[in-house]
DNA sequence: TTGACTATCCAAAGCGCTTTGACTGACATG
DNA sequence: CATGTCAGTCAAAGCGCTTTGGATAGTCAA
């Protein structure tokens, strides 16, 4: 069933038709009642690929993610922020379409998805510090929203991101606090612009404090389970050991907590952990007491309120860059305890 | 620059030119290099849409993810299979759709796909036991894999799955090997198609050695890290506790484990585990050593079978549904030991 | 020289929709 | 009565591509 048809079954024609049903008001409401009706009745559903060459708009998301080239894998968050994101798009009459991407080919791809005319916007994902992503983003006049930040890009454009440095701030503070000395950062991949902006924040507050960051107890890798467990056994084996960690995300947290079992160590007495925490489905950090001390934030909410920004600078696309920070919570659980005596 | 603009600087007509891009016969060899080095040169790339208006097909396959509405959250194996997926489509000229759908309301969303034109084929994700989507599909004539099965669907589909019941019967099988005799299965949803396959093994390996299967051991739900932890805690505090588990995810595993710590049991001597592993890029079972016993088989791999066997289907529309069980292995690690002399 | 091919190219129709510009009555206005 | 206004409708063009059905020129055997 098509347009044409349906016009025809009706006795109208397909512009009287067309206008019916996109609710534009040059039509009698006794006239789009009948209209509606029969499309309804008979299962009418216009074909999105005639419809976005006719107007030109393509009612399609891009998501492009980049393929770990060592770890071939999607980063997990992705399912919560489009979890989150879904619902605002769909709401909207939009698709998602997702392109998946060999490491650095990133740039090629949304050239392609542009050209092809396959998508209206796009959400760019894992922004480095430096991304060439932005300035053709904007070249190509694609209206785009960055989750996260890229520190080192000048120009202005929409983004969306939680505020890494002063949750990683705060986290160590609170170690501090709690009479740590020797905290040790597992932290993901640093040219990764939350990475950078992490470790910021876990060095201001060392700073401020009249320490000096120790290189032995710094890491900077992919966030998988495997890496935290032998970054915290390498440096529990250590002389001078850590008493603390500080986790870039849970399922490394996982593997910190595996080595630290694996020493005959106790969470939060031997020693301390707190992670980002970015509250997916399925790794929900306990319920009423977590179980780790951690830096909150919905990456699902993240997706919502990217996505709406997203739609409305594909809305109004002479409208000025938008920006959103985000605050993560501090929760307190039963991963850090006071700096064992030493 | 699309074909009309690209044929005139040729001084040639776009007939020419398509045929000359598509690799069609009738013209002659140097001018279809001419074209090629003009269009590479000009950056040319063919809208996607008016692509697949002309020709009928969309270039695009559809991916119905249902969001469960108790967690919100997409089932973390996705990232996995799509990444094995993603190069399959993309080397053949495919985008990826995907849709997200509120829990049952999936039919509808396979409807619009197809009826829009947006997609030529699908893969059915988490088939339940019954699921009527199979037979939805059929009708609709779009060409569908669906990764797992569905055992009450008796008609002919294409499906790749693994061999759920075979695994957890071997599973449980090495675990009585060892002596164990409470063995607790802390499984997946069971109206799931996998998991009411897992079940059966579970059941089938204890008749076998004629003993019965105990409800209070069993439990059935969305495979978070907080239910196996509260499932195994909940079991370890009953009077005649399990002595080993059987756990249908790595991340509810890790659960399991937490809890069998938390009880101050030693994971492999006090308390064993067995669980399955999809072999998450991020949430790898250990390197040489696996940290759990595991039935091991790739999500990743899964992925990209199912996409060749979804695109041969969609090249040759009338062949036979193709079917590929995967065997998933059992790998031994560091998780199990002997029963505990009670 | 002719007819039959072959190789190479093109004009135009068509995919299913939106949108422009024009038409038709009905009705009010002066 | 002529004119203007307006709501409701439609025919046709156009979005960027593919594909059908020629057209043209060159080749070659009869």
């Amino acid at each position: 069933m098509n347009l044409k048809q349906l016009s025809r079954h009706l006795g109208l024609s397909q512009t009287t038709v067309s206008r019916a049903l996109n609710g534009y008001p040059e039509v009698s409401e006794q006239t789009r009642l009948r209209v509606q009706q029969a499309a309804e009745a008979l299962n009418y559903q216009p074909n999105t690929r005639a419809k976005s060459l006719a107007t030109g708009r393509a009612q399609a998301i891009g998501h492009v993610l980049p393929i770990s080239s060592s770890h071939e894998m999607v980063n997990p968050v992705f399912g919560d922020f489009i979890a989150g994101a879904g619902s605002t798009y769909s709401d909207a009459g939009y698709e998602i379409v997702i392109s998946l991407v060999k490491d650095r080919a990133e740039e090629r791809a949304y050239r392609e998805l542009h050209r092809r005319g396959s998508v209206d916007g796009i959400i760019v994902h894992g922004p480095r510090m430096k991304d060439p992503r932005i300035p053709l983003l904007r070249d190509l006049g694609l209206p785009f929203v960055v989750h996260g930040r890229a520190s080192d890009e000048t120009g202005p454009y929409s983004w969306l991101d939680i505020n890494n440095q002063r949750a990683f701030e705060r986290a160590t503070e609170f170690l501090l606090d709690l009479g740590h000395r020797r905290i040790a950062l597992i932290n993901g991949l640093e040219f990764m612009d939350f990475a950078y902006r992490r470790r910021a924040g876990f060095e201001k507050a060392l700073r401020n404090r009249d320490l000096a960051p120790d290189p032995a107890l710094m890491r900077s890798e992919e966030m998988t389970e495997i890496y935290g467990f032998r970054a915290a056994r390498e440096m529990l084996a250590l002389e001078n050991r850590p008493t603390a960690f500080l986790v870039s995300s849970m399922i490394t947290a996982i593997g910190v907590r595996r080595a630290i079992h694996e020493a005959g160590l106790e969470l939060g007495r031997g020693a301390s952990v707190i992670t980002h925490d970015d509250d997916l489905g399925y790794l929900r950090n306990g319920h009423s007491v977590p179980i780790f001390t951690a830096t909150r934030s919905s990456v699902r909410l993240a997706g919502e309120r990217a996505a709406a920004m997203l739609l409305d600078c594909i809305r109004d696309p002479g409208c000025e860059p938008k920006t959103q920070l985000l605050e993560a919570e501090l929760i307190i659980g039963a991963s850090t305890g006071p700096a064992p005596q030493g």
